[in-house]
DNA sequence: TAATTTAGTGCAATCGATTACTCTTATCCT
DNA sequence: AGGATAAGAGTAATCGATTGCACTAAATTA
């Protein structure tokens, strides 16, 4: 009695068929009211179960998507999923999750194994750019899966982004440090190889050279996102014969290194030197001496991806849809970068 | 050229039939050595994707296991489904995450969903008991799919579970709290219909009575996870005749509130009143004053909830396998309760 | 009343992969 | 050389749900 009830068993109770179970089931209205009750009713009886494997391999639509992202245990990609998980729940999609841990190998192998499992579309934050992945992620829109990336993207034909813009963050960010009076502004920046990273660097420097300040590359250091790496690059950067008098990270986990090293140094927060981050993670609004850094509304940022990925599914039109979703980011000014 | 490849299109390009094709590519030994290649190559030049619904369809496995969460944007939740995917993504399985948002009916229809879609699995942390939900839960266990309680559970005969000594956990950091010469310690706890916060509780009523420290109802205030319901409970605290003089905290968050709130009306922590949380938040170890918690190492709970399952899977025998795993909890002690 | 429509079901193929069973050949042994 | 055995491949059923087409009987129309 514990094992699988199928329409088949419904049928043989009731002496009908099986496409009779199935009509009824699905409110065909080709089928009685009577025998549609019937039915209904037995199948309750009976704890029947759709069993969505043999509807998907029947329609072609699995009902799941795949998500790939670094790692989860991030807040922002955890809130990112947040948001296409509630986004795609109520329609009937369950969301598959893989993490690559910023490697190429484990990116290929999460996408093929996904479009194996037959998913409705692929959601991702990409880790890596390079000739083997080009390869796989082309593979994806041959099969004409539809692919939406989201934060980290990478330019593409036919390929839809939910992003932020991270020019203007950049830029906006800088602009306050300025305002703030800092004159030699560092930066911490990420994997240039990625867009975001890119981006970001162009809004800072457009920043300063709009307001007159020198671009010193010796101020710009590639820095992994965490408190050591944070605390590394401050010390780089105190070794400079003009050291910084303001630091605009790409990562809060950067920044925050970064402050603990100032800190420790005697060097006092935001008086002598301010501080912005970026990503709005939660420790950036309780930390005793508040950092100000960018927020990119990852809940947001996921409830668009998953929308786009809902457009692009319901597009009956022969032309693919390709749509570049820009968010607008927003600066939470806090203690550390707030002199007055 | 980009519709799917089905082993009928190997078969056909090569004269052979589709049975030939399959046993080829799956390295069955009545396949000669000659066609097994053959297949194998003209597999790959037409790009053949295994399509796993129908793979699963036939043997029954979906190769999928579900995770209910009451939210994936916490830290602890993150961390713990990070684990269980890196344990299952090696040996072929796809994670499928759903929330609970604490509410019970989202919680049925997520396991009737996953039933459905003929997950192999489910690990869950249990968001509400209620009559509702155990009858559908009852049904994950009647049908025979294999579930495992992460964190919240719930005791129930044929279940596996994984948590952290919850008891051991609540008595050590009022232990803790005790040694550093709290006398008056108020307990901030959870939704007490949930096991691991009746065992807190326990653990500190515990510790008082061997440290013989009255016990006192006033100081047990049951608060939600967030900054605010901590601030709300420090106002009631303060509002007693004797305010506590040490906070155990069942929430980080709660902790931090009440930091906050304790901070701002002057009292000096830890010199006046000492904190304690749980969770081990990231945050708590990034403020100026650390806040001290409760490791519950979601990480390797995460693993280890994984591991149970697939050994539920692998279990041939007809005995059911119904183990109850208990790690240990680690303090982490920090500058909130650390008085020398 | 005869012809036609319609409501309600059944039949059987399909989605793609797997596998127990059958059937050819080729090889082996005495 | 004749019969036994094995190697390699084909046939067809199966997993569960869906659906175009066919069919029957009742209802409608002329």
């Amino acid at each position: 009695m514990s094992d699988k009830v199928t329409i088949y068993d419904i049928a043989k109770t009731l002496n009908i068929t099986a496409a009779t179970v199935s009509r009824a089931l699905n409110n065909n209205p080709k089928i009685s009211e009577a025998t549609r009750l019937l039915v209904l009713e037995t199948a309750a009886k009976m704890n029947y179960k759709q069993n969505k494997l043999a509807q998907s391999l029947r329609s072609g639509k699995s009902h799941n998507v795949g998500v790939i992202v670094p790692r989860i245990d991030s807040n922002f990609f955890a809130s990112v999923i947040r948001g296409i998980e509630e986004e795609l729940r109520p329609v009937g999609y369950h969301v598959i999750i893989t993490q690559t841990n910023e490697d190429e190998v484990r990116q290929s192998e999460n996408i093929t194994a996904l479009l194996n499992a037959q998913v409705d579309g692929i959601l991702m934050s990409i880790s890596n750019v390079s000739e083997a992945n080009d390869h796989v992620i082309n593979n994806v829109v041959k099969q004409n899966v539809p692919l939406i990336f989201f934060d980290r993207k990478k330019e593409m034909p036919g390929v839809s982004s939910v992003t932020i813009n991270d020019f203007e963050a950049g830029y906006l960010a800088t602009k306050n440090l300025i305002e703030q009076g800092c004159k030699r502004i560092a930066h911490l920046t990420g994997d240039l190889s990625l867009e975001i990273f890119i981006n970001r660097k162009k809004g800072y420097q457009k920043a300063l050279l709009d307001n007159d300040l020198v671009f010193n590359e010796d101020y710009v250091l590639q820095t992994k996102s965490s408190v050591d790496a944070g605390r590394q690059a401050v010390q780089r950067l105190l070794g400079l014969n003009t050291p910084p008098d303001g630091i605009f990270s790409s990562s809060d986990f950067a920044a925050l290194g970064a402050i603990q090293e100032l800190r420790e140094r005697g060097i006092k927060i935001p008086k002598d030197v301010c501080v912005f981050g970026f990503g709005n993670e939660p420790f950036t609004r309780f930390m005793e001496l508040s950092i100000s850094s960018v927020d990119q509304s990852p809940l947001e940022m996921g409830r668009m991806a998953a929308k786009v990925f809902l457009e692009q599914i319901n597009n009956t039109s022969k032309v693919k849809i390709e749509k570049k979703v820009v968010l607008n980011p927003e600066l939470q000014i806090r203690k550390s970068s707030t002199r007055i």
